[in-house]
DNA sequence: GCCATTTTGTGATTTAAATCACAATGCATA
DNA sequence: TATGCATTGTGATTTAAATCACAAAATGGC
């Protein structure tokens, strides 16, 4: 399906840099897909030509560590994806899973590299991102790091509340084995960790839904271990 | 000190796209100063309008986490350091320290996008550079967390030998402490695992001078654990 | 060359969290 | 609605690695 990026509610801040003839060109030259929850949408080690914009829903990234597939993070619209992989060799250098009813633009690569060339403030824009990229991804694994599981599991919920979800109450997108492999720890661990928050009065769980009752706690929990 | 970046031996892959009067328009807007080991290069938390292109040398990155300072990685020259931070708020997000005898330029902000804006091959090769470092740190990432320490010493030492000094023989640039931060394990494990490698005879230490004997046996640890 | 400071080596003890084991619950779909 | 598979809850046990403690070396400045 194409679609006319002029009306495009999910316009990216850097396709808001592109004027006229340019944004018909990214309008001839991009599909909309959908996903359901669980759909892969790109699959590491395969071949790609496309940029993907996430244009609504939610994602996982992951990669195949030594060991197990390890999700890195979570993305959210509105952002470019798989960016790396059609700067470099061509190859999904990492998978991207649907968490939740997604739809994305395929945009082609020679497009897309055309866009760059004739508009600096596009340009501008995604080096402006991709840096964003470097330090968040810095700055999680120094916490990843130092934190115990208590502080990252609380990091994770906050996140999800603050920045996903934009509320106190949601439905975590993810298994306790998928929260383990993001926040590096057992889902065991998740588990008991999430039954202490409740028996605290901090959250309130029911199944997937939970509510985060006491934020300031939560907040105290991420920041001091 | 101004160079001529028609002459400069150290030229990026990134400022080689330039032609003439852009590569004019950096030689006249850069300043190169020399480090020595130890020296700061930047400061996380001070301002900066500076792009820096690490020419020679060799530098930590290291960035305040929750409880200590973590280093993130190593960088070598050829490569330009400090891009988010110029792209963004002008605050450095994270530390920059010599290693070793170092040699930066400091390139203006403004320079730099004027650059950008005018040469789309040199601000390609920007991006480009920025996806690499993406991909290299979740990866970086995904192995600390699920290698267990004697792979990730295993990994570093790999690293240096193959990436930073191109020889089985150098002198590990970093205390044992900085190693165990760099992989997120303490001094002490440093020191007794690096005793266990050279009582395996994969290893032969005399101070800091180390020199790799069995390297298959290296990669295997770095592989399986 | 000497002294202070930093770095390193190694044993003993503690600890957070993994792993194992198994039951219970939820969910999807045939 | 029944059947099967994936997810979750919780106890018992094990384990990798942190921490503590102290001595020995190495390094750097004066």
């Amino acid at each position: 399906m194409k679609t006319d990026c002029q009306l495009c509610p999910y316009i990216s801040t850097a396709a808001a840099k592109l004027a006229g003839c340019d944004l018909n060109l990214l309008s001839d030259n991009h599909i909309v897909v959908s996903f359901k929850k669980g759909d892969s949408i790109i699959k590491q080690g395969t071949y790609s030509t496309n940029v993907i914009f996430l244009r609504k829903g939610l994602v996982k990234i992951h990669i195949t560590g030594p060991y197990s597939e390890q999700i890195v993070k979570l993305a959210k619209p509105p952002t470019y994806l798989g960016l790396p992989t059609t700067m470099g060799d061509k190859i999904n250098q990492y998978s991207i899973t649907a968490l939740d009813d997604t739809e994305v633009c395929f945009i082609d690569m020679t497009t897309f590299r055309q866009l760059l060339k004739s508009n600096d403030d596009f340009a501008f824009e995604i080096i402006h991102s991709l840096c964003r990229y470097e330090i968040e991804s810095f700055r999680r694994c120094a916490n990843r790091i130092q934190k115990q599981t208590r502080g990252n599991l609380a990091e994770v919920l906050l996140d999800m509340s603050n920045n996903i979800f934009n509320s106190d109450r949601f439905i975590i997108p993810l298994s306790q084995s998928e929260i383990g492999n993001l926040i590096d720890t057992s889902r065991e661990s998740v588990s008991r960790m999430l039954s202490e928050l409740e028996k605290d009065g901090i959250i309130l769980m029911q199944g997937k839904h939970i509510e985060i009752v006491k934020k300031k706690s939560l907040e105290l929990i991420s920041q001091n271990g």
